[in-house]
Formats: C-alpha cells, structure tokens, sequence
DNA sequence: GGAATAGTGTCTCTTAGACACTATTCT
DNA sequence: AGAATAGTGTCTAAGAGACACTATTCC
C-alpha cells in the first residue's frame, strides 16, 4: 500500500504538503423546518460566505473523533446526537491554497440550542435548508449529498427519532418525515406503518398531557426502539419518473 | 474551514506529515464465484500479507482517479468497469509509521484477465471472497463494507450488468445475484421480475448460439438498460431477523 | 426418449395507500 | 357547538414468492 509506493519512487513525504479536514453536516428540525448548522468564514478564502463547520484533523485524534469535536465547538455535543461519514472530496483545486483532503460527516440532532461562533468563524448559526447563500467551497456539493443521504436515511433506518426529543408521539414523528422529505404523509395510514414496523418505537404508557393547540385527543407517547433496520421500510412517496 | 484554524494555532504544516492514500475493492466473478483483486504486499510492514491494492495520491490527480489509476496498475482498466467512494479510515495507528488516511474505492468489473503485480507488489490475484487470508492493515473491515455495499447496490440499481458481458442472459445475470448475494433466486420469478423493471434491461432480438450444454431452449440475449435506480427494488430475500 | 433449461400462468399473502369513521379535546 | 386531531377499520391495487406447466434443446 505504501511502502509498495516507496520502491516506485512515491515518498509522501516529498510531496507538497496534504492537510486532512472534517467538514459537518449537521441537521436539525427547527419551528417546522429542516436547518443546517453554517459558519460564517472570517478569514480568506471566501471570507464572509458561510460554510459547514470543520478543520484539520489533530495527530491523535480519529476521523469520528474530529467530527464530533468540530460539531462540539460550535454547538456543545448533546447527548443523543447520531454522526456518520458521508464521503470524502479532494479535487487538486477545491482549496486555493494547498491540497486538501476533506472528509465530510453528516449529524442529526435533536432540538439544539443555538450555536456560539468558535474561535475559528466570524459567526456560526442554524440556517433553513430553504434559504440558503451559497457556500464556500465545494460545500454546497456537500450539503447537497448529505441531504439525500438523510432522506433515505430515514426510509431504512429509525433515525428520524433523533431528530424528537427523548418520547414523542406518532405525529410528531411524522412531523419529521414531512419536513425533511418536503411531502405531506397520510396521518392515519403512517401511524398504523409505524407501529406495525417491529422495534421502531416502543410505548410507554404515557400519553400528552393535553390534546393539541387546537383540539383532539391526547396522543400516547412513545420512545426509540431497538431496531436498527426498519423492516419493512417507509419508502418515500413514488416521485414519478421523468423516464417513459 | 482552514484558515479558521490558522487562527486557533493549528497550522497544518507544523503537523507530523500526514498521507493520504486510496486503496480499491475490486470485485468480480469467476467460475461462479466472487472474487476480490488483492496483492502480495513486497515490503514492510505486514510484508508476505495480502492486502487490497492501494497507494499514495499524487499532486494533480484527484481521488477518483487515483483509485481507478491504481486498479489500472493491476489489471489494465476495462472500459465498463464501475467505481465509487466507499469511505475513508484515518486512525492514527492504522500505519505503523506514519498518520495515513486511506479514501477506500469500491469498483465492479466483468472478467477482467489475471492481474500483473505491479511495481509495488511481490504478487497479485483475484482471490474467492471465500478463502481469504487475514489481510493487511484494517483492510478485512474495509473489505467487509466493501461486500456489504455491493450487496446493497445490486437491490436498488442495475450494477449487477457490470459483472455480466455486455449481452447477456437473464440466467446469467441471475447467476450475478446468487453468487453475490449467496443466496439460490427462483428462476422464473426472477426471470419476470428483471423484465417488469423499467430500465433495468432492454431485449437485442438476438439469442444465444445454442441452448445451454445440459439441454435447454436458447435463451433470450438482453442488455443493460437505461435505469440508474430500480423501481421496483430487487429485495433480498428477507433474513429473519434475531430479534423476537 | 430423458433430462435440463427458458419462459409463462396462476394463486396466495403482504403491504401501500385511499377513504371513511369514531372518540377525544380545545376554543 | 364546532373544529381539529388521535387512532382504527376497510377496501383496492401492486408486488413477492410458491407452484405448476409448456416448449425447446442437448445427450
């Protein structure tokens, strides 16, 4: 693998110099809508425009390790936050000053407060998917493809219950679907998918303390299951082809 | 997402030397079998093991390129051959010698000839995914999610035509699904399914020489198909879950 | 002729989704 | 009372899979 690279006369160390970072894509669900955490870069290149959070990878720390810190700095790392690597991008020119590699994460989190600016940004803040500038670098790339990783991410897996606090009920978990699938679900018809899905939620025996703001009965609370894997899955809603 | 770090005292040249290297997964079937193309490593450390084929990005070239550069280096690159970015590992320790972080490939190809050891490798083969040696470095990981991505894929899209020649019949590209999968397929459902998937093959008119060498009428010869995404999937036959 | 294979027909079971309906709670 | 919501019942269409069957080709 390397020393293989030696022998064909491939020393690293006589490259110009790589740097390892770790970009974020964290999402969370906020008053209804789906929101990126952004920073807004202090320094050139593209000061000013807002990016994902990140930065170089430090000598003893591992690639998840360095997510999770970069998320921590301008967030505080709650508890119940899921990361996982999304992809890595490292296009000669994709920064001007020298070759980077960038490895990106995607997070979801529940209800986060909002984000302190690091050290690193001029300003840091949770940003509608809808009403974005465009980033800094390749990052919209980035956001673009962590989106649909979340979205199918939540067909196959039970993680839209990051996204709710601790218990909620079956309408507040198909608030998250809606929201960040862009697509209104059948109340009824979702609420009967979820609970005939096993280990997707468990009840609790709870239920709201009143009905909604604007009537109905109490809903039952329930939590996250142990399922890993939704089997069946919620697929999204057929988008027709645009194939004949 | 740098310059940020600038900031906070994190100038990456002042960091030890880190190397970024790509190493490929590289799948096919012969005789029935899946096999994985690995390479005698020539040097140390981990020298006599067999590891994946890899090695260091150069200045100019961007990752996808090196990881179809380094399996060109093997095997001569076939013209349909398929390749995407599995993930990337950079544990500090995962290289004895020095920070490495490895961007991991995963590619498809039809009968490709035997490789030629390049000038890195003492050997190189395609190897039965079944009778493997332990591998180098955390290449069995990276290995397994190779294997699992590829099973993965073979649901939702129509990759399994890059194992296959360009025509092909439906026999055979079941006999794709099997050995991947490792699972027996009902014929004839099989056989109505690929068809009812738009996109996923389309007829040439043409069918084989001669039935099959035990008998049999001649088969229908198809070829791939528009479709990036199959809609239907072809689902896996459904595991039973451990859970009760 | 006998065996193996390509391809089709048919039936059952599960699931997605449309629609309807009852019960509960808020204003 | 009227409106909104939680949760359930029922019907239909589509797809997965089991099984059966015919036609074709090799030995």
């Amino acid at each position: 693998m390397d020393d293989s690279e030696f022998l064909a006369g491939y020393d690293p160390r006589a490259f110009p110099a790589v740097a390892v970072t770790v970009d974020v894509v964290a999402l969370t669900i906020r008053e209804g809508a789906l929101h990126v955490l952004l920073v807004e870069r202090g320094e050139q290149p593209h000061a000013g425009r807002w990016a994902l959070p990140g930065g170089f990878i430090r000598p003893d720390e591992d690639l998840p390790e360095a997510a999770a810190r970069e998320l921590a700095e301008e967030t505080g790392l709650a508890p119940r936050v899921h990361i996982e690597q999304l992809a890595s991008y490292g296009a000669p020119g994709r920064d001007p000053r020298m070759r980077i590699v960038s490895v990106s994460y995607l997070a979801f989190a529940p209800r986060l407060p909002d984000p302190r600016a690091g050290s690193d940004a001029a300003d840091a803040a949770w940003r509608r998917i809808d009403r974005l500038p465009e980033l800094a670098f390749d990052h919209d790339r980035i956001l673009g493809e962590g989106l649909e990783r979340a979205r199918a991410k939540l067909e196959y897996t039970p993680l839209a219950t990051t996204f709710v606090d601790e218990t909620f009920t079956i309408t507040e978990l198909r608030g998250v679907y809606e929201t960040v699938w862009g697509v209104p679900l059948h109340a009824g018809n979702f609420h009967r998918k979820v609970l005939s899905v096993p280990g997707f939620v468990e009840g609790t025996g709870q239920t709201t303390e009143g009905g909604g703001t604007r009537g109905g009965p109490r809903a039952r609370l329930y939590r996250a299951g142990d399922a890993r894997l939704l089997h069946p899955a919620l697929l999204r809603p057929a988008r027709e082809e645009a194939a004949g």
